[in-house]
DNA sequence: TCGATTGTCTAGCACTGCTAGGATCTCCTC
DNA sequence: GAGGAGATCCTAGCAGTGCTAGACAATCGA
C-alpha cells in the first residue's frame, strides 16, 4: 500500500506543479505563451505528461480558474469582514475584487474570460466557483433592497464590476478614473 | 485614369469583401474557425491576398469590429430618439446594447473582447468607436446626476452593460433573469 | 510588340494542440 | 536474486495555425 500511496502523492504533486507552472507563465507571458511545448519544457517532462493529467489545455485553464476562485472567495471574505457596516462592506468588496483582478490578470481570465470547460451557474458548478459567488452574496445581500431578490442583485452587481476589471485591462476605460467609477457604482447600485 | 480607378475600386470592393465574409464565418462559426485558409478559399483567392489588405488576422478582427461600432451607434441613436423622455431613454438604450451583444455576438467580440489592434480612449482612437460611446453619451448625460461627470457616468455605465452581455452569453448568468436585471440596472444606476 | 510593373499563387516556415507506439523502468511473484 | 507484467514516460509525428519568400503570369505604358 505504500508504494502506491507515495506513487499517488508524487501525482498529485506533480498534477499542482502543473497547475502553478501554467499560471506564473499566464500570468508572466500571458495565456498565449503557455503552449504544451513550454508547458512540459518548465515542469521537466515531455508533453504528453501533461495529458495523463489533464484532458487538454482547456482543462489546466479550469484548474487554475478553481484556485484562482478559491483564492478570490478568502480575500473577500477577508475583506468584508474587516469592514465596519454595510456601507464598507460593499467598497471594500468592489474594491477587493478589482484588486484581485488587477493584480492575477491571467487567474481572472482563466475564471470568466477564457473557456476552462467549467460549468456556470447550474447544478454542477465546482464548489470554488459557488463559493466565491456565496462570498460576494453574503456582503451584497443586504443591500439588495426591499423587493430585490439577493441573488439577482448579486449577479447585477458582479457583473457590473467584472465590466470595469475588463474594460479597464483591456484599456478600454482610462485607469485613472478607475477609482471613481467604483464609487459611483457602490453609491448607486447598494441600496444603502 | 479611369483604369486605375477601376483597380482601386475593385480593391476597395474585395477588401469589404474580406470583412463581410469574415464577419459571417466569424458569426455562423465563431471567431476561432475564422482562418485565413478559410477565408481566402471562401472569398476564392490564395492567403496572400489577404496580406495585400491586411497585416494579419488583427487587422481583419479590427476592421470589423469598425463596422459594428458604426452599427451599434446608428441602432443606439434610433432606440433612443424613438424614446419618450430620460427614464424610456436609458432603458431602451440598454436593451437595445444587450440586444446588439446577443445578436451579432461575433461582432460584439471583436469590438470589445478580442485584440483587433485598435486604440481606446485615447486621442487617435478611430471615429467609429468615439462614435459609438459618443451615441452612449448622448442619453446617458442627461441621467447622471448632479456632480457627477457624465463621461465617467456613461463608462460606468456601459461597463455594466458590459458585464451583462458578456458574462451571459458565456454561460456564466442565467439568462431567464437577463430582463430583470437590466431594470434593476437602469433604476439603481440612472439619477432618474 | 516589348519590357517593366503589378498582381497572384505555390510552397514552405515555425509554431500550435494532441496522440500513437515503442522503449524503459519499477514492482511483484516465484 | 531473476523473470515477467505492468505502469510510466518519451520520441516522433499528425493535422492544423498565422504568415511569407520567391516564382510565375497577367497587365500596362512606351
Amino acid at each position: 500500500m505504500s508504494v502506491q500511496e507515495r506513487k499517488e502523492r508524487e501525482r498529485a504533486d506533480r498534477e499542482r506543479l502543473i497547475v502553478a507552472t501554467a499560471r506564473e507563465l499566464a500570468e508572466q507571458q500571458g495565456w498565449d505563451a503557455v503552449t504544451t511545448r513550454r508547458l512540459a519544457e518548465r515542469i521537466e517532462y515531455s508533453q504528453p505528461v501533461l495529458y495523463s493529467h489533464f484532458r487538454g489545455k482547456r482543462e489546466i485553464i479550469g484548474a487554475v480558474a478553481l484556485q484562482g476562485a478559491a483564492e478570490m472567495a478568502v480575500s473577500l471574505r477577508a475583506a468584508a469582514s474587516a469592514a465596519d457596516g454595510p456601507r464598507a462592506r460593499v467598497t471594500a468588496l468592489a474594491r477587493t475584487y478589482l484588486d484581485f483582478a488587477e493584480r492575477n490578470p491571467a487567474v481572472y481570465d482563466a475564471m470568466f474570460r477564457l473557456d476552462g470547460g467549467l460549468a456556470f451557474a447550474v447544478e454542477d458548478t465546482p464548489e470554488p466557483l459557488k463559493d466565491a459567488f456565496a462570498a460576494l452574496l453574503e456582503s451584497l445581500g443586504e443591500v439588495a433592497g426591499d423587493g430585490v431578490h439577493p441573488g439577482l442583485f448579486t449577479e447585477t452587481f458582479w457583473a457590473a464590476l467584472h465590466g470595469l476589471a475588463t474594460l479597464t485591462r483591456a484599456g478600454r476605460l482610462p485607469p485613472e478614473d478607475a477609482e471613481r467609477r467604483t464609487e459611483l457604482l457602490v453609491d448607486r447600485l447598494a441600496a444603502l
